[in-house]
DNA sequence: ATATTATGGTCTATGTATAAACCATTTTTT
DNA sequence: AAAAAATGGTTTATACATAGACCATAATAT
């Protein structure tokens, strides 16, 4: 009487999350940090960072993203400062263009 | 009579949070593609979808990341393959460093 | 102009991730 | 060698994110 839904990864997908646990992982060692330790400064239980350093999918976003910022994991490769200017960058080029978006062009370049 | 616990994040990771959201946005119309039809494919609601392109740190890590391939935005600005070589030396490195590590030296290198 | 569609925001029920307490094992220290 | 600590894995109760149905508005089409 359950396991009705299920979500479903791509293998990319997955392969980023290994990846990024993975990246966690080594950075928390080289820094001679325990699970214990990151765990508390990121205000999660340890189970959550096992489970985030192992590359289970189904995480908060916003602890692995916090535990990533704590042992030195840079997302997309990009610095503090860079990431605002990006930020902006990105609303910028929101803002020309359109609002909502009509489906007309069948979209179907899937490559995985 | 709730609101007992509440976490907490830093500038960094809502900014990082915010930047994939709207990058997720921008690729999503740039591919002329509706909300509804990434939520589909990603197999999520429509409403998860908009909470992810809005920033919310709390989702789950795996859709994030799902709508992100869909829509061709890179995690770690890293290809496919690419990936794929990073994990296993990744992993290497991992084997190389010590199994469990002591807390001795005081870690005391924030910057946020 | 009207019609159609996308978007953004609610609300509720329910599944499920999380924290916390365990225990066994492994690893590192002394 | 023993001792101490870190890790990995359970388990259970509870908080909360999610899906889905709404509705109102905005945007695009005819």
């Amino acid at each position: 009487m359950s396991k009705v839904s299920a979500r479903t990864y791509s293998r990319y997908s997955l392969e980023a999350i290994s990846l990024l646990g993975n990246l966690i992982r080594a950075a928390r060692k080289e820094r001679k940090m325990t699970a214990q330790e990151v765990a508390d400064r990121a205000g999660i239980s340890r189970g959550l960072l096992q489970r985030i350093e192992k590359g289970d999918p189904k995480c908060e976003l916003g602890a692995t993203f916090e535990v990533a910022t704590i042992v030195g994991v840079k997302l997309f490769d990009a610095e503090a400062t860079t990431l605002t200017k990006h930020i902006r960058q990105t609303e910028d080029k929101l803002t020309l263009l359109p609002k909502s978006v009509r489906k007309k062009v069948k979209v179907a370049d899937d490559d995985f």
